[in-house]
Order: structure tokens, then sequence, then C-alpha cells
DNA sequence: TTGTATGCGTTATCAG
DNA sequence: CTGATAACGCATACAA
């Protein structure tokens, strides 16, 4: 930052007149005399003065400023997230400030307290995959500073919340593996205490009871982590089985993706010896071969619902009645990595 | 933000002592009474005291914010970087800022100016497709913010400047085409007026030139955006020529994919009748059928070193003496999309 | 050892 | 129509 940029201070000097007034012709205040008005902006435009939002943001105890926290950005689910929330929250006047937990806990502590400190207005966040604990969340809800949480479900907390029906999407998924003849579903779950995988693992699951079909422990592994590395080894797991599954529900398309690889190399058919269901839709999800069947979730929305949520509370002054809690039903989207209906 | 948060004032009034030792306290000043001390810091820690970090920020004329600005994040490519430049920002006592252009030159420069009246003290800067001024960078400049550009250059310009040496990347991907015997080289490039779209072109038709081959206008085709569906289009023109190519060197990854979708839907073999070559190597390229050759760039790195640039101006006093210009080696991952060698 | 005064850049309030 | 003053929260030079 330069320490000598022009101030309304130095306009004022220059001018001969106090800053109050050079603030007011800034301002177009009405009673100002014209001339006085445009000696001014005349000297204004010509030093480029610039005004400084740090000091505009402590004499009004408001920044501006909205605080994003998400795991990562590298999978298209959250980059699309946020996309959504800059769209809407780039047409308002605030900013927002993008912030990487890193899936971790304790990085997603610090970040909170850092953008406490920061005086954002206003927070949209997504938990890590360790988060347990939401007590940071709380703190900031106790100071004022509403909190909007999104895809990642925060039990207990109350909050405005936009989320996915995680059990919706599986039990679909499930479901139609079912309905197109599958006989021994395995499900390839996320990592555990994160409020998707519960959902997803529960819809596998209650499809599974619905339909009459064994549920079988050795038919669902959990990943370590959300990219194609992680699903391989379990992936393998499961084809390798004395009673090997004709289909796997993966949480994710690149989970998915891996577990075709996999299954592939082994030399099974796809679908016909294994159907494959992934989740997300990725953009590159129909290009694979075969293209890859998935639930897709409206993440642009979700980023979108999330901020506007936010916004609505910033600018009504007063406290919430009561916090939204909007669900949106994700789609199957039937493509050639499982079996025709 | 709360309008009652706890100030140093409010503790100094309850203690009864002046908000000057309340700070010294805080800050573990040599030469204070440990009792004034303890007593400061139990209250603190009770009332739970966090300090204003804008208050602080224009006391010392310093944001401790670096502004990071780039055209999109749902690519792999910028958000690698990105994950780079904050995993090394987060271990300084910078925070930053992630703003997205829309590859909107309009949307850029409105970006530059909010970024400067919130004080930042530095940026980070892949400018959008439409920027051919740099004007807005250089009043960053003269505003004593430093500015590094990274993977797009800035032609013109005199920043510090992290690229990757596209001519490079494109020159390999095409000799080792011309190697494997392919006769007829098409190129998908990208938007016009981009940096890295003229030098990746420049190093295409000099490979050509370096091995005698003709070069033929109709086999150089650009497209007007980064995704998929930008790609379909122009491949299917490339590939309907009455003298169709046997290859294609295509700018991106998502551009290769969709070319190779295009050619297998009209009944080419890959690669026997055609040859495809991506650029960027994103984490899916080897899972489509086949694997995707292309050409990697070090993301990661980018980003670290284009941080690290920055930190390091940030953190000596003095202006610079001369720029940096940092140019990464992309390299050439050869799969099964191209002949073998 | 602690308190007072000042300033960072801006604006609202109250005087004039 | 315009100016002086105070305030936002904090740190520091100077005073005591």
């Amino acid at each position: 930052m330069n320490k000598n940029r022009v101030t309304i201070t130095d306009i004022a000097s220059e001018l001969n007149i106090s800053p109050s007034t050079v603030s007011r012709a800034l301002k177009d205040h009405p009673g100002l005399r014209k001339e006085t008005k445009d000696a001014v902006r005349a000297l204004a435009e010509k030093w480029d003065y610039q005004p400084n939002l740090l000091a505009l943001s402590l004499l009004h105890r408001k920044s501006n400023t909205i605080g994003v926290i998400v795991p990562e950005i590298t999978s298209h689910f959250f980059s699309a997230i946020i996309t959504g929330i800059q769209d809407v929250v780039g047409k308002s006047d605030y900013n927002i400030m993008i912030c990487l937990s890193n899936e971790s806990y304790d990085e997603e502590v610090v970040l909170v307290k850092k953008l406490m400190n920061m005086q954002i207005d206003g927070v949209l966040v997504s938990t890590s995959s360790e988060t347990e604990n939401f007590d940071h969340l709380r703190k900031l809800q106790k100071n004022g500073i509403p909190v909007v949480v999104f895809d990642r479900d925060c039990p207990g907390l109350e909050a405005d919340k936009v989320l996915v029906d995680d059990y919706s999407g599986a039990f679909q998924a499930v479901e139609y593996l079912i309905a197109t003849g599958c006989k021994n579903i395995a499900h390839l779950g996320g990592p555990l205490n994160l409020s998707t995988t519960g959902h997803r693992l529960n819809g596998y699951l209650d499809a599974l009871k619905k339909n009459n079909m064994p549920i079988r422990e050795e038919y669902i592994v959990h990943v370590p982590g959300f990219s194609h590395k992680d699903g391989s080894k379990p992936a393998k797991k499961l084809i390798q089985l004395d009673n090997p599954p004709d289909a796997i529900f993966a949480m994710n398309d690149n989970i998915a993706i891996s577990a075709m690889h996999v299954a592939k190399k082994m030399g099974l058919r796809i679908p016909e010896d294994i159907s494959i269901l992934g989740f997300d839709d990725e953009p590159h999800s129909s290009f694979f071969t075969p293209p890859l069947s998935t639930v897709w979730q409206p993440v642009y929305s979700i980023g979108m619902l999330s901020a506007r949520i936010l916004l609505s509370h910033l600018n009504s002054p007063d406290t919430v009645l009561e916090y939204r809690k909007e669900i949106f039903i994700p789609e199957l989207v039937i493509r050639s990595s499982s079996k025709a209906n």
C-alpha cells in the first residue's frame, strides 16, 4: 500500500477549504456552491483521488465483505458453487473473501477467527470433512454475524442452510440400479462424519431395504478422500470379492471414474458385467467411455441461493425470526455406465 | 458486523486504566506491572476480546491482504494455481482476496479499482482474454502496489511475470506428432489476443516449418472459449475437410476431449486414424478412452512461485531493481490418444 | 509503571 | 453554504 495516496485532506488543504466540504462535494451533497463542488471534483479527478475503503469500514463498522469458506476449490463442485455466489454478490455492493480450509478443522477455525477480526459482515461456509464441533460458527452468530451453511450440513447448528437431498439422490440411484436388474450393489462411500456421506449411505441402505435386498457389510467401503487416487484400491477390493458386486454406486464422479478404470482393467464390461454410477455430474463425465451415469446437483443454484439468503439478512436490520432450510433435490442422469431401464 | 464487539477501551474502563496500558498488556510490552498485565489478560480472555484488524490496517496503512485476480476458477488450471498461492500465502501473515474477472476486461478493471481502494498490499493477476490494455495494472504500480502477472503475459507491461513457455509446449507436441508419422496436423487454437494462444500457435507453426511441412490455413481453427462445448463444432469442421487432418493439437484438454468425442462419433479410430493431443494435463485426462496425450503444466508451482515473488517484494521495503521473469517449461505426457514413437 | 495526546481517512453533527 | 469537532479502534511518542 502506498504511503502517499491522495486523501480528502490533501485536496482540502490544496483548495484551502475543509475536509468536510471536500467530502460533501465528492458525494454530491445538496446545498453546496457549484464552484466549490466543481473545483473539488476537478482536483480529485486530476489527482486521481480514490476513497479509502478501510477508513469507511472502520467508521461505519461495516466492511461490506462476505467471507466464503470452502474445503477446496479444485473440484468442479465447489468452484461452481463459488461462481454462483460471486455472480450474486457481485451485483450487490458486497465483496467476497474466499478462504480454503483444506479439509482441516484447525485451519477452518483459524479462518473463521481471522474473518471475524477482519470485521466481515457475513459468512457462507461449507465445513471441512473433519469438522464435528460448530462452536466457531456459533461464535460468529453470537457476534451478530449471520452464517449460511451450504452443502455440508452442521447437525445441531441453528443457521440458514442450503443443502442437497443426498438421501434422495442416493435412493434414486440405487432404486434405478435395482430396477435395471442389479442384484449385488456395492457402495463406495465418502469420508465418515461428513453429513453428505451419511445421507448417501442411508439412501443406499433404505433403497436396498425397501426392495428386500440383503445388506452386505463387505459391499460398503469408505474412501479416504475425494479424488481419483482415493478410489482405485477400494474399487479393486470390491471387485476381488468372492461374490463381487454387479453394480457400484460411488460417492462422487471421481471415485466412479476410478472404479470404472479399475473394472475395465480387470476385464469387466461396463455395464454388462458391472454398472457404475457416480454423483455430481461434472462437466467431464459425459465424455468417458462409457459415459458416466450419475446424480446431478444444482451447484450453481446452491451458490446463488446461499448468497441471496445471506444478502437478505445483511439488508434487513433486524434479527432473523426463523432460519431457512432449503433443500435441493438432485436428479438422476442416466448415461451408459449403467444398464438401461 | 456486530456493533457491540468488545474493544480495548471497554477493557480499559472496566479496569480503570488507560487504553494504552491495555494495548501494551495485550502485546506483552516490557515494563508493565505483572498484576496489571494479568488483570488485562484475564478480562480479555473472559470477554473474548478480538482485535479489530480494520483499525490496525488503517493505522499501519497496510491491510496485509493480497488481491488475486483470475478469469475463472471452474477449470482445474486456475483453481490449482490458486491452491498453490494459498499454500504459500497462508504461511505468511497475509491473506488473499480472490476475485473473478469472468474473462471480462470491464469487470477486471472494476476489480482492480476496488482492490486498490480496499488498500490491498499487492496483486497477483492473470488477465481476462479480452484484456489488451494494462493501464489499470500500471495504476496499481504507480500507487506502490506490486503486481505479479502469471500464466497470461501482458505484453508491454513491466512487472514480475511467472509464465509457461507455451511456445515450447506446442513445439514439443507438434514435433512429436511429426515424429510419429502424422502428415496433416491441425490446430484447435484458443481465443485470439491471448498471449498463450499466440505462443502455442507459433510453436505449432515453427515445428511445421522446421520439418518442412506445409502450413494449411484450413487446419488452423480458433475456438471461442475453453470448455467442451466450444470444441465440438470446430473439431467437426476439421474432420469434415476434403483433406482431413491425421492429427489435432488442441489448445487445452477440454477441447481435445471434445475433439476425441467427435472423431469417435464420426467413426475414426484414435490414434490409428487421427492422433489427438491436448494441453494442461488435467486430473481426469488419463481416464479417457484412449487416455489423452497432453502437455503438462506445473500449475501448483506457478501459484507458489508467483506468491513467493510477491511476498518477497512486500517484505523488502525498497523498490524493485529489476523485474523477474520466470518461465516454466511444460512437459509432454504421451498416453494413447497419439501414436507411439 | 502508567497515562495523555495524536493520527490513520472519512463522515455526521452541530455551529456559524 | 461551509467549517470545526468528534468518532470508528488501535498503537506509539512523549509526558509524568
